[in-house]
DNA sequence: TATTGTTATACTCTATAACTATA
DNA sequence: TATAGTTATAGAGTATAACAATA
């Protein structure tokens, strides 16, 4: 017994904040049904996105750069660890911090998960011309900077 | 003692789903610091939004125009219902129904909330051209359709 | 039997405060 | 004293299941 909350049947409002709030609903259960058959969550899939960048990384910085807190990534880190995806290492030169790497397997997962991650984006933005698709993710940018 | 969770600081991931995500997070702030000293809050501004039209609606219609469920507009209409600012009662026509009402007062605080509200997405969309502003939101109510 | 509103409950995501180990 | 990571905890926001009143 539900409402179809995701599914607004009339008259959905024309405010912003509605239609951002909806559009990163949508996109994120086209995303998790892409992922269904995959070993991690599109959040966990965000991790391993900024971890598996040039040079390694603390956790604090993964969560700066995901924009979550520091709190926040502790489990999400603990999971992935769980899954043999990542592991973390004191760094030497500073042993409070800890060094996050990615896993031969996580590599795997990631470029895999990646690729369906991709999948959910083009049918979320199949409605748009491709020039249209990307003028709207530069607005976000843009937005997102001032 | 935090990580500025709002404020990534570097290298932001590109991907559209943190776009979206944190843009809404964005706007949810500014338009919460323009309604500080309103009676409401963003989310109580919206049902009072769709409350407002021109014909009443029961408590379900309300739930399924913002695309929540109905055992949250629950909540929502309890606190706003307190606040006087609009009423429930039974639809003569069929008992189990509620018909949602706005009060005067709360026509007077949703009129000057919205002008609240509306400034915040101003200042939201300033860094982009009027014209681009516009085509953010077509494509979002574009892709929502789909 | 089916539907509207309601309550109780639980799950996800998030943040704050306080602890530990290191610096 | 200050910082990175951790833990405990609490607050939004949301959804599911079950109930009462009504159809």
């Amino acid at each position: 017994m539900s409402t179809a909350a995701g599914t607004p049947s009339t008259d959905p409002p024309e405010s912003l904040v509605y239609l951002l709030k909806h559009a990163h609903l949508r996109l994120n259960e086209l995303v998790a049904a892409e992922l269904a058959e995959h070993p991690v969550s599109g959040r966990e899939l965000a991790v391993l996105t900024v971890v598996a960048g040039n040079e390694p990384i603390s956790q604090q910085q993964a969560a700066a750069r995901l924009g979550v807190d520091r709190t926040t990534m502790v489990a999400l880190l603990d999971e992935l660890e769980r899954k043999q995806l990542l592991s973390r290492h004191p760094n030497p030169a500073d042993r409070r911090v800890n060094i996050v790497e990615m896993t031969p397997r996580g590599e795997t997962v990631r470029a895999e998960a990646r690729a369906a991650a991709d999948r959910a984006e083009g049918r979320f933005l199949a409605a748009l011309e491709p020039d249209t698709a990307a003028g709207l993710k530069r607005a976000l940018r843009t937005v997102l900077r001032g």
